[in-house]
DNA sequence: CACTAGTGCAA
DNA sequence: TATTGCACTAGTG
């Protein structure tokens, strides 16, 4: 268990009872599996089982016993830093708002904000008005106090949930840090981790890659990050098979640029980096089943103009289109979705008089065989990696996965093998009818290798 | 202390 | 009304 309350607590039980349980908890699990494991013989449910999951369980725990190196020191400068950055703040918060309250409530904010500033609402929750980041941008020039809230917001997040955090999950003994990776909670397959999140720590904004470099290897070593190029998008164009699609991966072509002159019919010369940007958007929100709606909120564009954009779209990649129908076929008829080895999720409201409940699902059933089978394809490569590593008797350690990307503290005179084996690893875990590529970097700390 | 709500970080 | 997670703070019971 990663939760060390939970984990503590059990020894409280008085021992014979901890016993009686513990024995018949052993017990029934075995009678179940052997119920079970005809059941499972000879499906893919059973092959996911035997060939990936289990043997990762290996892997997983070999990566949380090595854990990862941080620099608290260069943490504990920045909360120094960055504590300095909130008082500051607070007290401009508090001199434009005529009064002191806490700005870390959403309640009082709200009141501070909508009744005594008179701003105009942005949007409702479920107990009063949004004041989330994007509700506070559309508020930006109406008054002085958006934009230090705005600020105050983001220093006090990445203060609270990393730069002051990380230090104390160190381990006193290793020194370092030890995350537990959940390997059934995932409903597509993917691993999540916890205490801490390393599959969350920022990458984006000053202050994001600030808490990015304290992340650091081994003394000597350096860190190696490789991560999967576009693999999701790879995964959808294998398996419907849309020639547009194929032709882009085919010849290693940059699929947003590319989406972007096939969806506004325009040549790669004239493609301007905000157009790039919304077809990036657009090839996301496919993955998902966006519709107009969501893509115009994400766009800020009208709705029948993400409404035509999607339409071109589906026009451009019609088996795109077929895909997505098809899974959602798929799982009406068998009341689950499947990635491409099999692995099943169960959807019991595919078929829901309830729209919202259908449609929610219908968008699982889309996004599930693509996500799913990503978490596949990389759980398989970590396999043949850990397993090429210990056959070489390699002292460089796999360290974190965070779902397309895997990360390696490398003793220096193995870089050369382990990008070898990595990049090989990544790239052949499955074969598709679309080449997977993996990219490498290397550096002194997380940001730089990434 | 257990729980929900709102918020925001990542892929 | 775009998927999958985890964690922080406030607030309630």
């Amino acid at each position: 268990m990663g939760d060390k309350k939970s984990a503590d607590k059990i020894f409280e039980v008085e021992q014979k009872l901890l016993s009686n349980y513990s024995c018949e908890d052993a017990d029934v699990t075995f009678r179940l599996y052997k119920i079970l494991e005809n059941r499972l013989a000879n499906t893919k449910p059973e092959y996911i089982a035997k060939k990936i999951e289990f043997p990762l369980i290996h892997v997983l725990l070999d990566m949380e016993k090595t854990g990862v190196n941080i620099n608290a020191f260069t943490l504990f400068e920045l909360s120094k830093l960055m504590e300095n950055e909130l008082n500051s703040l607070v007290k401009k918060i508090y001199l434009n708002a005529g009064e002191e309250f806490n700005i870390n409530s959403t309640q009082q904010l709200q009141q501070i904000l909508f009744n005594k500033l008179k701003l105009n609402p942005i949007r409702k929750t479920k107990t009063g008005f949004s004041t989330d980041a994007q509700s506070l941008e559309q508020l930006r020039g109406e008054h002085p106090i958006i934009d230090l809230l705005s600020e105050y917001r983001e220093i006090a997040k990445l203060k609270s949930t990393y730069v002051d955090a990380l230090p104390k999950l160190m381990n006193p003994t290793t020194k370092r840090v030890h995350t537990t990776f959940n390997q059934t909670v995932a409903s597509t397959g993917r691993l999540s981790s916890l205490n801490p999140n390393l599959q969350n720590i920022p990458v984006r904004g000053e202050l994001g890659k600030e808490i990015r470099k304290a992340f650091i290897p081994k003394p000597n070593n350096v860190l190696i990050c490789a991560d999967y190029n576009q693999i999701e998008l790879r995964i959808m164009a294998s398996i419907c098979k849309d020639p547009n699609l194929m032709f882009a991966f085919n010849n290693d072509i940059d699929i947003h640029t590319r989406t972007a002159e096939l969806i506004f019919n325009l040549p790669s010369d004239r493609i301007s980096p905000d157009m790039r940007r919304k077809a990036k958007e657009v090839n996301f929100g496919i993955l998902y089943g966006i519709g107009a709606f969501g893509l115009k909120n994400r766009l800020q564009i009208s709705q029948s103009q993400a409404k035509e954009i999607i339409d071109n779209y589906f026009i451009t990649f019609p088996n795109v289109k077929l895909f997505m129908e098809n899974m959602i076929v798929f799982a009406q008829q068998h009341g689950y979705s499947e990635t491409i080895l099999g692995r099943r999720r169960y959807l019991k409201n595919i078929n829901s008089q309830n729209k919202t409940l259908r449609q929610f699902e219908e968008r699982v059933a889309i996004n599930m065989p693509i996500q799913g089978t990503a978490a596949d394809m990389i759980k398989i490569a970590m396999i043949n990696i850990f397993n090429e590593f210990n056959l070489r008797n390699l002292k460089s350690k796999m360290i974190l996965q965070v779902h397309d990307e895997l990360i390696f503290d490398t003793v220096k005179t193995e870089i050369e093998i382990v990008k070898e084996i990595v990049k090989d690893k990544m790239e052949n875990a499955l074969l598709l009818d679309v080449p997977i590529k993996a990219s490498i970097g290397i550096g002194n700390n997380w940001l730089e290798a990434h």
